[in-house]
Formats: structure tokens, C-alpha cells, sequence
DNA sequence: TATGTGTTATATATAATATATAACAGTTAG
DNA sequence: CTAACTGTTATATATTATATATAACACATA
């Protein structure tokens, strides 16, 4: 299954379906034209409402990452997410900012992150064909 | 001022107030034994309740890097923050998972995330004397 | 025509966030 | 000793975000 919802976390569960599907797309499992399952039935398959799906999918639509066509359904479309990447480079690096600001206090080295990164790189584009 | 709040910000007040705190003691214009100010002195000064300020004390306590001393006050005390490195990591790494696929998907190449990482650790680290 | 899309509307419930006010208990400076 | 200052606790209120529930609508398609 592509998407697990953890209903303890602290994430919300929309946060968790926007972030599995862009996962999703990163390796390669979800690619330009795919179909996504419709709000109702993904709803029904992860226990969740369809309104938490549609707003998921109106998220992913916002970002670039998916075209909705009503009344035919939702389908991958990334092709313009790379011209967000300005935006996207400003929001990751408040977050980073926050992250490498808690790793200095917890003595945790450059060198720790630089492999975290890279593994991460490597199991996402490692995925593709 | 070491703190700067943004009212309109989608992050939580009390958030905010521990991010800067963290990034304080990052760069060393917090040090081990440095007196915070009271709950009402820095909820007036940021124009924000008591008890905001005392959700960010109470996290920051929990969290190991501040030591809360009833009717004294509030110091900083982050020598115990490296023993939580391995929870960091953790929770880290799922926060970076998430950031990694959006840059993969907007075609963000990891040297571009390498040198943000960096740059970070460069600009904090390199206020400390 | 029937089914399946996303969409809109309305209502409800819960939790998180933030403020307000007051009082309490312990510390400390005068 | 007193006054001022700590964090703490309690209570109440307001707002927002999140999530669900139900129903109906408009459009596409087999």
C-alpha cells in the first residue's frame, strides 16, 4: 500500500496523505498521467473521510503536483513542480534552520547529516526504473 | 532582541519562542547558567501571554535544554541535550524524509541541500566566540 | 440511464492554541 | 518582616484547525 495513516501522530492526517503522495512521485512509483484512486475511494480504503482526502488533493493541486479534472477524476501531473522550486527552497530552509539549530545543541555532527541526506536521496531516486 | 515573533505565522507562538531559544543556545549567545527571563517579563516584552511563554519553558525542560527552578527563575542548562541525540535523529530524519521528497520532486539536486546544511552550520557555529 | 467524478453546503465534534484573571507558594532583596 | 518577584495552578473563554457526517449538485462516461 502506498499510504499508511498513523492516527496518533501529531501530523494531521491530510499532511500524511499530501506527503505520502509526493513520496510517492519522488520515486517514481507515481508518475505523469497516473490516476489516483478518487477522494471516495481512498477515503474508504485508509478509514478516513473523503473530505480529508479532497483536501489533500486540492494541497498536491496548489503545489503543483497533481491535476484535478472534475467529474473524470485526479491524475499525477509534476511536470511544473520544479518551478516552485524558489518557494519550495525558502520554506525547507526555515525548517532546516530549526533542525540543524537542535543538532548543534545535541552535539550531532555535519558529517551525520550530510549522510542522512544523501541516504535519503539514494532510497527515493534508487526506486526509479 | 534575540526573539521575534510573527503573529501571522502558521507555527505556533510557543514554537517560535523555543525555536529561537534553541538557535540561541546553537550559537552560543546562550550559555550554560544564563538566566532567561521570567514568563511575564518576556510575555510582555514579545506581547504575548504568561502562559504561552511558560508552554515554551515547560517544552524546552523536557526537552533538556533548560533547567526551571521554582520562585528562582529560569537558566539555561543544555548539557544533557546531547544524551537525546538518538530522538532527534529520529524525529529529524522523518522531518527530512518529507523535505527530501519535495526536493526531489522539484528537481532540487542534493548538492544544492548539502551546501544549505552548511551554510547553517556555518552561520550558527560561527557566532559562537 | 445509471454510475462515478469532484464540488458545495451545512452541521457537528474535538483538539490545539492563546488569552484573561486570580490566587498560591516559595525565594529573595530591602 | 515586608514587598516584590519567581514558577505554578485553577478556571474560564475565544478562536482556529482538524475531521467527520450527510446531502445534494453538476458534469463525464460507459
Amino acid at each position: 500500500m502506498l499510504l499508511s495513516i498513523d492516527f496518533g501522530s501529531d501530523q494531521p492526517i491530510y499532511m500524511q496523505i499530501r506527503n505520502g503522495i509526493v513520496a510517492g512521485i519522488a520515486s517514481g512509483q507515481l508518475q505523469d498521467g497516473d490516476p489516483l484512486p478518487s477522494v471516495r475511494t481512498l477515503g474508504t480504503d485508509i478509514g478516513v473521510n473523503l473530505h480529508t482526502v479532497n483536501k489533500a488533493y486540492k494541497l498536491l493541486q496548489s503545489e503543483g503536483f497533481i491535476e484535478i479534472q472534475r467529474s473524470r477524476g485526479t491524475f499525477i501531473h509534476a511536470g511544473d513542480a520544479a518551478k516552485n522550486a524558489a518557494g519550495f527552497l525558502q520554506e525547507s530552509g526555515s525548517l532546516m534552520h530549526t533542525i540543524i539549530s537542535e543538532a548543534i545543541t545535541r552535539n550531532v555532527d555535519r558529517a551525520v547529516i550530510h549522510h542522512m541526506i544523501d541516504h535519503l536521496y539514494d532510497e527515493l531516486e534508487g526506486e526509479k526504473s
